[in-house]
DNA sequence: TCCAGATAGTTAGTCTTTTAACTATACATG
DNA sequence: CATGTATAGTTAAAAGACTAACTATCTGGA
């Protein structure tokens, strides 16, 4: 993952011409965004390989991971998936249209559309799946598992 | 900065479903992105006072910290911000609308229309730069500085 | 001098997501 | 049981960014 000391420039940059203001903070957050950023875009490549958006796996492996019989109402998607439902029926829509969810009905709630993941939606998302984590593991290769504790340790400071 | 637990539901779900993989990897990367997202939605705010996006805010503070006479051209703007230079075109209209920059001439070079910060340019962005700062201090102020510059030290080998 | 290929920037079309408004349905209270 | 309010989901419009194609200009060699 190479950064290209763009982060570094931009310190030296605002240093130069602002050498009476504090910078750090401002490069350690650069640095968090720039560590996430490039990680979707491994991300989208690695998801692409199995027909997937980013977006599209985050839906799908939310109905896989709720467990059998692998079915949520679109606000509770909309809810774990930190999206807002209008976003959520597009993504549900185009799901649908390529077979990996279906709309069902609540009989005792005609307001709701239950959705439920298929069997090809099963599929894709299991395979996509542990190539997600063997992409998430490789981001993390860089340090040792103790380096990794203390980073969640950190993060969950913040949080 | 509230997580509400997200992240340890989703590591809940997961395992008890496929108890068979390892997720450690997948929650720590769900942390560091989700620290970027609530962090990047609170800069927004911040900067929505000074009546900017983060995008323009981007953009002016490349132009801000490239020093005297804080002028660079699209293509140079769209590489330091991290844009296409399409983005920048529409990034630089809407500044150029707000008075905040203007396209000059470059007489060696018709192709190119440097880009440069206003007066009313330079004084939004000094002062959303000071609240910018705050805001991003504020981000860290739950760590001690020897923890920030440990979360530093692993960003960089992540990096 | 002329032309092929590179470079600067914009435009057009698409995608994704957001907010706000709208429809249909449920429910609780008087 | 009638009605007002809350909830589920969709639709419409707007914002922002990307890719690809296009225009204008420059540059280096035949």
């Amino acid at each position: 993952m190479d950064d290209g000391d763009l982060i570094d420039e931009l310190l030296r940059g605002w240093r130069s011409t602002r050498p009476d203001l504090e910078f750090q903070p401002m490069a350690l957050f650069a640095r968090c965004n720039r560590f996430v950023t490039l990680s979707i875009r491994q991300l989208e490549m690695t998801l692409a390989d199995h027909g997937l958006s980013v977006g599209e796996f985050d839906v799908l492996s939310a109905l896989r991971r709720s467990g059998e019989p692998f079915v949520l109402r679109p606000s509770e998607l909309a809810d774990r998936v930190m999206v807002t439902r209008a976003g959520m029926t597009t993504r549900v829509d185009k799901l649908e249209e390529n077979g990996f969810v279906e709309r069902r009905r609540d009989p005792s709630d005609r307001r709701s559309e239950p959705i439920a993941l298929t069997k090809a939606g099963r599929r894709v998302v299991d395979g996509a799946l542990v190539a997600y984590l063997d992409n998430q593991t490789q981001l993390f290769s860089g340090l040792t598992s103790a380096q990794q504790r203390q980073l969640d340790s950190l993060l969950r400071r913040l949080l």
